[in-house]
DNA sequence: AGCAAAAATAACCAAACGGTTACTTTCTTT
DNA sequence: AAAGAAAGTAACCGTTTGGTTATTTTTGCT
């Protein structure tokens, strides 16, 4: 089978970007070898530099690849028509199983956090996240309207707490295992982390 | 004034390790250079070789010292005699406190996790983290007994959440930052958020 | 077929890396 | 004061780093 340049040309960008990324959530930014990208894909190291001109920009670019993978997740589950508090719990449990399945998100933005967020442009990252956010403050307000939820809670620490708490779990899961003699990556660990933070916020939320 | 051979060499000592803080806390150990080590602490290279025999080794050293920050930490408040509601709220705000005041300790743990936790020895940090775990169960169980505490909340569960809830505000503070167009750091906004998890971890626990 | 443009390669930098060697200075002990 | 030990220094080493140069191979178009 024949490719054309452009077809060859753009697989040749995908085998560096997937070893990119392997290598970059791996060893963070500093630990990343260009070398190793190279070697890994199977790629020459020029075409490295002919397709994103730098280590930054290649770096850059893993990013926004790794948010985008979120984004779609969430637009999976993310659906009009559920009830707020069946919203919430689809919120956290699917937010642990995507974590639970993509590892390689969690240290990206681990390492990204640690750059103190210099790495990725802010607006792009507002784009992706930002229906996330519309979801979240509108079912928060559903549940207000209704009568479900309590009236005085605070939207803004409610979101905080959605966004965070599923991270929390797998970017500690590390010293904390060995602190509390347990495997926290586990299926069952973590699904059962994301029933209690479920029913915590509910609870809380509930009037 | 005239120091004593071992004086001096005990300065020395502490010099480094002041500036191997500052470099592994800000590029992680991938990051790290020991040549800025040196320059920083105004300490000979080989003299760092002297005294901690490798990279590795000085690595381990400056994370257990990162641990006995907040070991001493929550000595100064897990005391004996307060309530559990009042044990718990103060759990969480001192932590709070604790971790806007060390931001070092942050990225420490943080790069620690990223590396697995395979630089710092799990028995030295079992040993530092005992009494806090000991603590934290002892105040469930005296809540539970005294019927503030509802009598099937897991305590696995509770001791997960004390000890991520903090650090994940901190830890994800500038993606998450980014995100909502707000400083998390501010001073206000790290007490307010304190305020509200210990609301809601108290209003789960309580009967 | 022929030729210009794009894609790919290997060999190669200068700078920086962790770590060491060979040496001098300072302190402690007698 | 002498001498041995400990503390400190500068220059250096082999390797690896991100990035480039010079060259060849493949493709698209006429």
């Amino acid at each position: 089978m024949k490719l054309k340049q452009f077809e060859k040309s753009e697989m040749t960008r995908e085998k560096i970007l997937a070893a990119a990324v392997e290598e970059f959530a791996e060893k963070g930014f500093y630990g990343a070898r260009v070398d190793a990208i190279a070697e890994d894909s199977g790629i020459n190291k020029r075409m490295i530099y002919a397709h994103f001109e730098s280590k930054e920009k290649l770096y850059t670019k893993v990013l926004l690849i790794a948010y985008e993978w979120v984004a779609e997740s969430e637009r999976a589950f993310m659906l009009d028509g559920t009830n707020p508090v069946e919203a919430i719990r689809l919120i956290v449990c699917k937010s642990f199983e995507f974590l639970l399945d993509n590892p390689k998100f969690i240290r990206l933005l681990m390492w990204e956090n640690l750059n103190r967020a210099t790495s990725i442009p802010k607006d792009e990252l507002l784009k992706l996240k930002a229906p996330t956010f519309e979801y979240m403050k509108k079912q928060i307000r559903l549940g207000k309207e209704s009568g479900v939820f309590r009236s005085d809670i605070d939207e803004h620490q409610i979101v905080l707490s959605l966004m965070s708490f599923g991270f929390a779990h797998f970017s500690n899961a590390h010293t904390m295992s060995a602190l509390l003699e347990r495997d926290l990556l586990s299926r069952e660990e973590v699904l059962e982390r994301a029933d209690f933070i479920s029913n915590m916020i509910v609870k809380y939320l509930e009037a």
